[in-house]
DNA sequence: ATGAAAGCGCTAACAA
DNA sequence: TTGTTAGCGCTTTCAT
């Protein structure tokens, strides 16, 4: 019956036969009542459809209604942050809570109960504004060592995946991988950096890491992966012309320039592109002769040619389990100390010679 | 100083030395006050910092203080869609109001004051309930020519952008076209197929079009893609090995095979790529001996190896001018029978020959 | 184990 | 032009 008043929690109440305080006990599950009561408003109420009005909820319990979420500056356009606010936005609005997107350079006192932070840089002053807020906040990752510390802190396990992915490679014929990553100050950068290298000492291999931006164009990850390949990365764009091809004649069991990769690792969001299209440049077959890996997976990845091997981060489940820690901060549980973990998956494709 | 209760109207008021009324009015903009006491209470209200507890505006205007938020199923991962969902929360949450991201199956009724639609698909169910819920509804791009009338509606220019990429790729020699573009019966697959028809009648050219799916898998508009450049487009995954390669020399302006399409404008998000796979597969040069274009640009265009020619449609942009519109509706504005436009934007890149 | 009553912050009738 | 008053739907003392 559209244009009928939604039933409220006096309806509830006259139907069942008990008072608004009785009906809203029963339904918030605060525990003083009899089984049968608390059965049988909970009936009345499916019956009647009856939903909480959230604004009054929250105008009475002096809350907001809403979680702030800070994302990276670069975070437009990469698959992954969008991904993760959802997962967020998801969680949060099973509690009737709204999601409030922080603006990058915002100082300004936004009008929520508390914050989700994803991969703080080290030394961005909202991330130390809204640690000094008063408010409790989730950090999706951690925030660097020297920052005061968040209320509760949910991690990705990016050592286990980046050590998948390199065995991967490795098994694949990989003996040289390398390793492009951020130099900033995240805690997912160093991570990744630390990994790779304590990875490349346990079996006695030369480290190669170069540094790309966070969010990098495509020239700029073409050059720094011709670089690397030992070419000059020039100018031209990335049409490939077949002159351009097999100057580079290589295989993964051949190859003889004694400090060239075999494999690259790519982990900003979306980068592998741009190794894959300095390897074609450079007259390498990605999959043979190369070995391609992203540290991010996302469409984009699945798409490429060749699809690219990437490590599913589920930022989605991600922003949810964020979610879902502020959510028990708000609801009064105490700070859980421990770190959340929840596992990678890495999904093999083509770049690395899988199916 | 963290703590201290945030300012209410009646802080204002008293400090403005009025009462909460005259503040409610001064601060909400009803017409009826002197321009010295608006002034001056807005001056207070800016000194204490007061914003106006959206819980408590919404109770009383009897709102639920969302919108919801209804995108094709297939939108997960989809990097426009997730633009689009941006571009609404941003707008929506200036007003104070949150979105609801409806659940594909939901028949629930949400707790919202209005709704977007973006992309309807003919025959879409939820669609249909939504504008029969008596709420306003606002569709992004027009719904089919058979169902009941959205509230109002907001398009984008497909029609002019893709004349604008088809003229691209002409002038940069190609002479038969071919679109790759979903059969589903959304207006927008509908507006491109016949504007694709419509430019190559009013040049004389053989119409190339293929089915592919709104959210194709990587082999799936390879393949396509392979079948209409003349190949087979076999079970071998992205990775090119050089045998393959030269096998069909020709450029644009010798390719002889009367038949074969000399340029790809793809329709679906990220589709692109899997012709340029296919491209590769053939020993066709992209840009060269074969230009390729996207309907919608994304981060995997402009990171793609080579990079591609796209329509910018701004997704961000439109879902902020939807969430306009519904705003407009719900604070009683007449429903305006005229469709918004706004402009497109055509990126050239490499894969059409360009810079 | 249940009910009565107050009040969260705001806006819209109705007075003055 | 401005102030008084009531009440949106809910949760929470406090009393029974």
């Amino acid at each position: 019956m559209p244009g009928a008043r939604p039933p409220t929690l006096l309806d509830v109440a006259r139907a069942a036969g008990v008072s608004r305080t009785t009906a809203s006990a029963a339904l918030g599950g605060s525990g003083r009542l009899s089984k049968e009561t608390r059965a049988h408003v909970a009936d009345v109420a499916a019956r009647l459809g009856y939903r909480a009005n959230p604004a009054a909820r929250h105008l009475r319990r002096g809350r907001l209604g809403a979680i702030g979420l800070h994302l990276p500056a670069q975070a437009t356009g990469l698959a992954y942050y969008m991904e993760f606010a959802f997962g967020v936005v998801e969680r949060a609005q099973r509690e009737g809570l709204s999601v409030t997107l922080l603006a990058p350079g915002a100082t300004d006192p936004a009008q929520v109960d508390g914050f989700v932070v994803v991969d703080p840089l080290r030394g961005d002053p909202l991330v130390g504004a809204l640690l000094g807020s008063g408010l409790p906040v989730v950090s999706g990752e951690q925030v660097a060592p020297g920052e005061p510390a968040p209320t509760a802190v949910v991690q990705t396990d990016h050592e286990g995946g980046l050590r998948a992915l390199l065995d991967h490679v490795a098994a694949r014929g990989a003996r040289r991988p390398a390793l492009l990553a951020p130099d900033e100050a995240s805690a997912w950068a160093q991570a990744l950096r630390t990994t790779y290298d304590d990875w490349c000492r346990e079996r006695a291999i030369v480290p190669r890491v170069r540094d790309v931006p966070f969010s990098a164009t495509p020239d700029e990850v073409r050059e720094v992966s011709a670089e690397l390949l030992g070419a000059r990365g020039g100018r031209t764009s990335g049409a490939t012309g077949p002159a351009d091809r097999a100057a580079h004649p290589r295989s993964v069991e051949t190859a003889g320039d004694a400090g060239l990769p075999d494999a690259i690792v790519c982990a900003p969001d979306g980068s592998a592109l741009g190794a894959i299209a300095a390897a074609g440049e450079a007259g390498l077959t990605v999959g043979d002769d190369l070995l391609v890996a992203a540290c991010v997976d996302s469409a984009a990845m699945a798409l490429a040619g060749p699809p690219v091997t990437a490590l599913d981060l589920r930022p989605r489940e991600f922003g949810a389990r964020c979610a879902s820690a502020l959510l028990a901060l708000l609801a009064g549980e105490r700070p859980t100390a421990e770190t959340l973990r929840q596992p990678i998956d890495l999904v093999a494709r083509a770049s690395t010679g899988g199916g």
